[in-house]
Order: C-alpha cells, then structure tokens, then sequence
DNA sequence: CTATCTGCAAACAGTTTGCATTCCA
DNA sequence: TGGAATGCAAACTGTTTGCAGATAG
C-alpha cells in the first residue's frame, strides 16, 4: 500500500506535478473501486471522509492523471466518462442488466485481431488502435 | 427514390406510427449523409430548408425511428448520440483526425469474433453481443 | 517565494421534458 | 374528431472554465 503511494508520488513529481492530499485521496478511490467510475462516483465516493474537497477539483485531477499517464479513460454508453488505473490495453465487459463494467484481457484476441488487420487492409484506411466493446450478462 | 419514401412509410405507419413531412425530412437527412450524424447536425442540415421544424422534434424523432427499428443509434468518442440508416450490424471507422466515422461491414471478422468467443468462454460472463471500435486515420 | 493547485460558482453543450397547439388518419 | 406529433422554452446532467485564495516544493 505504501508502494503504491510513493509510486503515485513519483509518477507525479516526476511529470512536475505536485503531490496533494486530494490527488492521493482521488487515486486511492480509484484503486479500491473495481468498477471504472466516473467523476462523479469518485466524488461521491472520497466525499464521505474528504467533504471539502471539491467536485472541479476531482474533474481536473482525474483529466490530468489522464494526461500524465497514471489513467486510461473511455466513454460508456450513456456518453459519461469512466477511469481505468489499469493501463495496459484491455477490453471492458459491459453488463446489459447491472451496468457494471469488467475488465477483459486476453493476448489471444489481441494477436487474433492484429494479425486480420494486417492481413486485411481496409481501402482508404489505416488502422491504427482496435479495441472491443462485449456486452452481456454476468451470472 | 420514390420507393424508399413508400418504404419508410410502411414502416412508420405499420408501427402506429404517423406519417409526417417532419419525419421525412428527417429521414431523408440521415439517409443523404454519411457520416452518422448526430440531432444536432441533422437539425441543421434540415433548417437549411425547414425552417420551422424545431430542435425537440429532431430529437424525439430520431428516437422514435430507432424504437420502431428504424435507425440504430450508437456513442461516439465525444459523447455524442450518432445515427445511422445502416441497419445490419456492422462496425466504424474512426478517423482520429478528421473524426470521421464511416462504415466497414466484413462477414470473416464477424465470423472470426464469435467463434472466438464460442470458444472461449469467460468466466462469469456470457457474451450476447461484440463489437468493434476502429480508430486509424483515412487516406 | 512563486508556480501550481484548489474551491467555488458560473457557463456550457447535448439532450430531455412539459405543455399548449397543430395535424394526420 | 381523437390521439399522436410538433414547437417552444425551460429544465437537467455531465463537464469545463475563470478566478481569487491556498499550498507544495
């Protein structure tokens, strides 16, 4: 745990960032939850024990972890904006029934889509970055 | 032309659904374009020569033509509702620098997800749908 | 000390909603 | 004529922005 904390530390003064209280509390908040939340579910989340910190305030954190390279982002399919800590290139399992989303990594599939590209080249078009959206039910 | 026109009548009509200048304006609109417009847009392009038919309209319009099974609609990379005629399932091409999105159907690719997935089923997950997201850039 | 970060509130964009009026069937 | 569709404006949600004051290094 304390790892984690001095990695976080030195990811972000490393970028010239500096290392607040709210910027370890917000990246905390995202470890613990499995669940790729939002903005807004982060600040609901950190709320609780961190009531003054400010919702602008977890907005512009989370965009510039996004930027120094200490999260992934992506959209779901209500258009919000969910975080990812994990950072390696993986696939999200969204469930048609509780909205929740999984993570999803499987070389396999990587190698198996990687490899139909190169083979198949689309006219007119370069492919650069492929990543799939399953959706389904957990049971 | 014509016969089209006859068709999405039908359609909208066989769902109890009225037949509108509104609609089919609206729909011809979407059918015109390529590029998977989004309300906004499509109220825009209308307004050039429909200058009374409102912002709402556009919106509860298009949704009603995808619960009648008319469009399908989908979320772009901004957030963005996009629309699109194209009913089969098929993925997008997203062009990173022009943010384009434009249509690529390939049978052997859907072919080759679901047996991946036929194949190799996930634990605690049952897969009902894949799709795919293709950024790249056109040339 | 000073550049960056924070908190707050206002602004913004896309979309939805409510309701009186209009219009297709 | 009755029920659905329209137009308009207000409301809503997620997110961004601007700025004065606080704070890390």
């Amino acid at each position: 745990m304390k790892t984690n904390i001095n990695k976080l530390k030195e990811k972000i003064t490393s970028k010239g960032m500096k290392f607040t209280h709210q910027r370890l509390v917000i990246y905390r908040s995202l470890c613990d939850s499995k669940d790729h939340p939002t903005a807004d579910m982060v600040y609901n989340q950190i709320t609780e024990e961190n009531p003054s910190i400010s919702k602008g305030t977890v907005y512009k954190t989370l965009e510039s972890f996004v930027n120094a390279g200490i999260l992934q982002k992506f959209r779901d399919d209500m258009g919000l904006m969910r975080f990812d800590p994990v950072m390696d290139t993986h696939s999200h399992l969204y469930c048609n029934e509780s909205s929740n989303i999984r993570d999803y990594k499987n070389p396999d599939l990587e190698q198996l889509l990687n490899n139909f590209f190169k083979e198949n080249q689309i006219e007119g078009f370069e492919v650069e970055e492929v990543s799939l959206v399953i959706k389904g039910k957990s049971k």
